[in-house]
DNA sequence: CTTTATTTTAATCAAATGATTAAAAGATTT
DNA sequence: AAATCTTTTAATCATTTGATTAAAATAAAG
């Protein structure tokens, strides 16, 4: 088993990685319940059995994808958010230059995640609460601080809104506009410094 | 099957309406895919065999919900952008007081309508476009005179963003701030002012 | 009341789907 | 080269699932 890690590094990815690689595009493209072990066996070009001799069952390689998924879209975003050094405004511009460009690359994942939580929100449940207590995060308090009038959620929910919902409503918006991926692309990148701009009057507007 | 009608307005809901009203829940609580027909049937307190007998099918059925909570979530609000006695800032009060009072009522639209529609954007695009046409609206082209140097595009977004992340990403920020669905509810009324505030600066920010 | 049309049920089908098994193929060790 | 261990395959299972059917129950019409 560890043999074949030597001889593929060469070539191209052993057949676990072959069948984590695709599981990882079949669930995130169609979610859990819409996924067939079959459309994962043939996106690696594998045998089926195969799929349920590295990993027990598409349920044990579902939470191997979907843990990764999720450790991307908060692992970052947890040292930003507690730094005591930097500015509201410069944790939102970091915030966003990384979620932006990590959304670009993986546009799939904030409704795979987010559909996923909501379906089986304790499975998560433990993961998260301990490792990312953005309650008690340099951020909540600084929000706290400068809007004492109002309540931080709001300013999270505001920044997540900006910076993740075009990825989520872009289909949606592609259909009621017609404007092309292209275009999208472009507007997702001007995103990256247009948020904190705007999360900035936002968070001194009267 | 028009007499049936009758007897069932002094009683209670009509089978075909109790279906209808069981694949409403079902359909939008876990999505096409994790919908089993038996799931329905059970909900609905029917034989599965009605389901068929009434709805042709799985499909049939589902399109009916689908296209019904797609006009929930877009029939009101096209007029409201398209009203060109109205200026921008009344538009987004208008759109946020009544997107989140519908939202409150039917939380699960949202994630719903837009995966599927990520599923299966082909499906939709007739129906949509032809009506809908936002990029002709009054509201788009308030945008463009009021914020030339800004795609219009991005305050679409910021709009959405604001209004509809919220409850999108619900399940995850309870799970990260362990906030209670009562606060969350106190969180989104004031919502329904805050956004046109919030829209305001965001539009006059430098 | 009898006949006809409509609605509902139980039983069953065929296909899809997650998983297993026994054997073959390939690699490693002795 | 033989023996042992690992990886891969084809065939098959047992359930699940969407759908159908024939018959029973109920309602409407004559």
């Amino acid at each position: 088993m560890e043999m074949t890690k030597k001889k593929e590094i060469k070539t191209d990815l052993s057949t676990e990685e072959k069948i984590k690689e695709a599981a990882r595009k079949v669930f995130t493209q169609k979610g859990y319940a819409a996924t067939r072990t079959r459309d994962i066996a043939e996106e690696a070009g594998i045998n089926l059995a195969l799929l349920n001799y590295y990993f027990r069952s598409k349920e044990k390689l579902f939470e191997l994808v979907i843990m990764e998924k999720m450790h991307l879209l908060l692992g970052k975003i947890a040292p930003i958010l507690m730094d005591e050094e930097t500015s509201i405004e410069q944790k939102v511009e970091q915030v966003a230059a990384h979620y932006i460009d990590t959304l670009l690359a993986n546009p799939d994942i904030p409704l795979f995640v987010l559909g996923e939580i909501k379906n089986n929100p304790d499975k998560f449940a433990n993961l998260i609460s301990t490792k990312t207590k953005i309650v008690d995060s340099a951020f909540f308090r600084q929000l706290g601080e400068r809007r004492p009038d109002v309540n931080p959620l709001h300013f999270i929910f505001n920044m997540l809104g900006l910076i993740v919902f075009p990825f989520i409503g872009k289909p949606l918006l592609q259909l009621i506009t017609g404007v092309s991926s292209e275009e999208v692309i472009v507007i997702m990148n001007e995103r990256k410094k247009l948020t904190k701009i705007w999360f900035k009057a936002m968070l001194e507007a009267e």
